[in-house]
RNA sequence: GCCCGGGUGGUGGAAUGGCAGACACGGUGGACUCAAAAUCCACUGCUCGAAAGGGCGUGCGGGUUCGAAUCCCGCCCCGGGCACCA
């Protein structure tokens, strides 16, 4: 169609105007109150997906939306650039994983200008850029040297096809590293830890001050996993319940329910397990031992259905402390030394997995809560009264828990207990390409840090890939071999590199600040800028990234690096929904991308832009498919024809329709600016169509018209631009201020009022909007005449007439 | 198993106790055109009816209410998270 709207190149042109004029650079001066929109910083992978188009879509709105709203906007951009893809392209190829990288960084920064995305693109940050490993590296130091990080031996989450250990986090449920896919084995090394779980309670309880999605601050909940209870001492016995002087710590939720221990049971790995297995038990208890330490994660979990072979007699007892009786100790596969203390009491009455291993081990079962009359079930978890339990026995749960825990501390065997499922953070990684773990290991001094001016530790660049993907660093002499910062001695690198969920976790911070060169950042750029007022990303981030830059906010601001008050990085989250194909995810490795570009080289940003917008709420999942894009793509049309001083297609307003124009452009700002602010987006787009739809119908004024190019600038920046430069001598709409509604404007006079009988909808009248009950009633019974019981008036909405 | 979401026309979706289906896609018909595209206009939940008009309708079954897509109870299905956590 000829009506002079030229997508390509008004859009180029645009986005030229906006980068060689600098528009949404920013100084941390800036006289404007300031607001940070972050989108989280894309890992590169080449162009951009619809994935990024919707996610920098959102955050590129919210940045014009608040300039235009007065705020001085930072708005930066950077790149998550370390990781696996380059290194097995690496891997491939043989070629050195950075200008790979650097390539795939021009690449996704080009496809999300072309979208017209604005950043402050001086404050790019890359996780490879030496300068910010040095501070990632400089921040591990700090932590070290505050005892957040520590190095232990322990096993850990091997994936096979990466070549590396994992965190938890990166394991999904069904024991398969969430990014191969590879069942995850179990290894021993020494590996280094940030210790995450000193935070746990703060991690857990700032949750409740943050505006985020609920579903994410669940997730975080119930990934930190809080439990209160007791731990208390048992002693091992023999079957007359003797004691042979061996001592183990159980944790429990239940200790009202300890009179109904009939068993114990520790983990297979339990360190006690050799000591008091009996000799005539042994061969069993070594057996079951070897089987369970060589099964995977997934097999132990699966092994359901034959309870018999999951567990096995020790031969040996221990005493209940509550009643004095000698009770047989099980190993079982199920406890798991990661949590408590590696043994349980167990209690088949009130635990339904204890009531199957009870019964299929033929051990007695004492119920220590009374069910209710009609329980049908076995183990009984509910509240009732205890009883077969002496002291205990009439007392409700919680009375009763207080009460088991008190007679503990008092008999000095055991303490109240709170337990977290949040386990430490594994960060080292076998990998090459990620940012050096900067240790270095001296025979007579063991590991020592790297000094401060030595950093940043980076890798070397004449290094050659295996194709087993072992890390090459662990075979680069030059950079192997150093020597001690103590005594000067030879020694040598630490070759893991750490998890790219560290880069992550402060990149935030450094956008305050990203020119500095003798800090990571000043307290005072951070100070202004943070926390984040929006942050933008996916749901998948959820728990990991999202849990772990929590940690890193709160340990920052208790080593004084950022300000004490900070103890939050991101004030208000939005997590957006994922776009889909046919169902399933899209992504690279599943080959089901649809490229931005096609849609960008027709019918243009904007309409794509809208588009996205209009298809779903922000929050739900989108299957993709592009019916529809051409009705966004004729609506700006549509916008253009009506809005091109050139163009003749929309008559002016005459008469009353002018006023009636206006006001419904001041209702229009109304409306768009609330639902801005509630992410309606698809609505708002639905309005800005409604709007237009009208003009061509009633006509339109230029208060109209601009009113309308205004509203619709964050949404579609490049023909609002261009539109509003034609109507206005070269002006810049997304300079303007965001229009306000005029109350006055904004009332309506007549609404539609519903007369209903017995909630049927039986006429519809014109009434004004401040119409009197009375007056609502009259009208109502004029056009439906009845003699009605009951009179429901609402005006001006309603009038129900109950029969 | 537990914890969150969600289920509305042919399709994406709108409506947070008050006109169900806004807006858009698709479809049908018309105008313009030599023709097509583009554009513009009208209609478009199902059903009975020639029409006027009526009945039905938001996964299923109950309930609360003058009035329920919306609130409550029970169930079914789909998506996500957690899952032997003691």
């Amino acid at each position: 169609m000829d009506d002079g709207y030229e997508v390509q190149a008004i859009e180029r042109k645009w986005q030229e105007h906006w980068r060689d004029e600098a528009t949404y650079h920013i100084d941390n001066d800036d006289p404007r109150p300031p607001f940070y929109v972050l989108s989280m910083y894309p890992y590169p992978s080449g162009p951009a997906h619809m994935g990024h188009v919707r996610n920098y879509t959102f955050g590129d709105l919210i940045v014009r939306y608040r300039t235009m709203g007065g705020y001085g906007v930072l708005s930066p951009i950077g790149f998550d650039s370390f990781g696996l893809p380059a290194e097995n392209a690496a891997i491939r190829s043989g070629e050195h994983p950075r200008p790979f990288t650097d390539a795939r960084i021009v690449e996704l920064s080009s496809s999300i200008q072309r979208i017209g995305a604005v950043y402050d693109w001086r404050r790019m940050v890359k996780s490879h850029d030496p300068n910010f490993m040095r501070w990632t590296q400089w921040f591990f130091l700090q932590f070290l040297e505050a005892g957040l990080v520590y190095r232990k031996m322990a096993t850990v989450n091997w994936c096979p096809g990466c070549q590396t250990v994992l965190a938890n986090e990166q394991v999904l449920a069904d024991g398969t590293c969430e990014r191969s896919g590879d069942l995850v084995e179990k290894r021993d090394l020494e590996q280094w830890y940030f210790r995450i779980t000193q935070y746990a309670q703060q991690l857990l309880d700032d949750l409740d001050h943050l505006d985020w999605p609920e579903r994410v601050i669940t997730m975080q909940r119930n990934w930190i996993g809080r439990s209160e209870g007791a731990e208390f001492e048992m002693q091992v016995s023999d079957d007359k319940g003797q004691p042979t002087g061996h001592r183990f710590r159980v944790y429990t939720t239940r200790p009202d329910t300890g009179f109904g221990m009939t068993f114990c049971v520790l983990a297979p790995e339990h360190e006690l397990v050799e000591e008091i297995t009996t000799p005539e038990h042994r061969d069993e208890v070594s057996a079951f031992v070897a089987r369970v330490r060589k099964e995977s994660e997934v097999e132990r979990m699966s092994s359901e259905g034959g309870l018999e072979k999951r567990g096995v007699f020790t031969g040996a007892y221990a005493i209940n402390p509550f009643n004095d009786e000698p009770v047989p100790i099980y190993l079982a596969d199920y406890v798991l030394t990661t949590y408590g203390t590696g043994a349980i009491m167990a209690v088949p009455g009130q635990d339904q997995r204890d009531w199957d291993f009870a019964t299929a081990y033929g051990l007695p079962i004492v119920r220590t809560v009374q069910p209710p009359d009609d329980w049908q079930g076995e183990a009984y978890v509910g509240d009732g009264p205890a009883i077969n339990s002496a002291w205990l026995d009439g007392l409700h749960k919680a009375d009763a828990i207080t009460k088991a825990i008190d007679w503990l501390e008092e008999k000095g065997i055991g303490e109240r207990k709170v337990n977290f499922r949040l386990r430490d953070w594994l960060l080292s990684r076998q990998r090459f390409w990620g940012c050096p773990i900067p240790i270095i290991y001296c025979p007579d001094h063991g590991a020592v840090p790297v000094p401060d001016e030595q950093l940043p530790i980076v890798a070397p660049d004449d290094v050659e890939f295996r194709p087993t993907g072992e890390s090459p660093l662990r075979f680069h002499e030059g950079f192997l071999n150093t020597t001690c910062p103590i005594c000067g001695g030879p020694a040598v690198r630490e070759t893991d590199t750490m998890d790219t969920f560290v880069d992550s976790s402060w990149y935030f911070l450094r956008f305050c600040d990203p020119w500095n060169a003798d800090a990571p950042f000043t307290k005072s750029a951070v100070e202004r800028w943070m926390p984040v007022d929006q942050y933008i990303g996916g749901v998948e981030h959820a728990i990991l990234h999202l849990m772990y830059a929590r940690f890193f906010t709160k340990a920052l601001a208790d080593l004084d690096m950022v300000p004490a008050n900070l103890r939050e990085p991101f004030g208000r989250l939005f997590t957006q929904g994922m776009i889909r194909l046919g169902g399933g995810k899209m992504s690279k490795s599943k080959g089901n991308l649809v490229s931005p570009d096609d849609y960008v080289e027709t019918v243009g940003a904007d309409a794509l832009r809208l588009f996205i917008l209009f298809m779903a709420p922000p929050a739900d999942d989108i299957d993709w498919n592009d019916k529809g894009i051409e009705g966004t793509s004729r609506f700006l049309h549509r916008v253009w024809r009506l809005a091109e001083p050139e163009s003749d297609a929309v008559a002016t307003a005459t008469g009353d329709a002018i006023t009636e124009v206006d006001r419904a452009a001041h209702r229009l700002i109304a409306r768009v600016t609330d639902e801005f602010e509630r992410w309606s987006y698809n609505t708002a787009v639905a309005a800005f169509m409604e709007f237009t739809n009208l003009l061509y119908k009633q006509g339109s004024t230029p208060f109209a018209i601009d009113t309308l190019l205004q509203l619709l600038a964050p949404m579609a920046p490049h023909i609002t631009a261009e539109l509003w430069a034609r109507r206005h001598d070269g002006e810049h709409v997304h300079l303007r201020n965001w229009p306000v509604a005029d109350q006055e404007m904004t009332r309506v006079d007549s609404v539609t009022m519903i007369v209903q009988v017995n909630g049927k909808v039986r006429a519809k009248l014109d009434v004004s909007p401040d119409i009197s009950e009375a007056e609502a009633t009259r009208l109502a019974l004029e056009a439906v005449p009845m003699e009605p019981s009951r009179v429901i008036a609402k005006p001006p909405k309603l009038v129900n007439l109950v029969t």
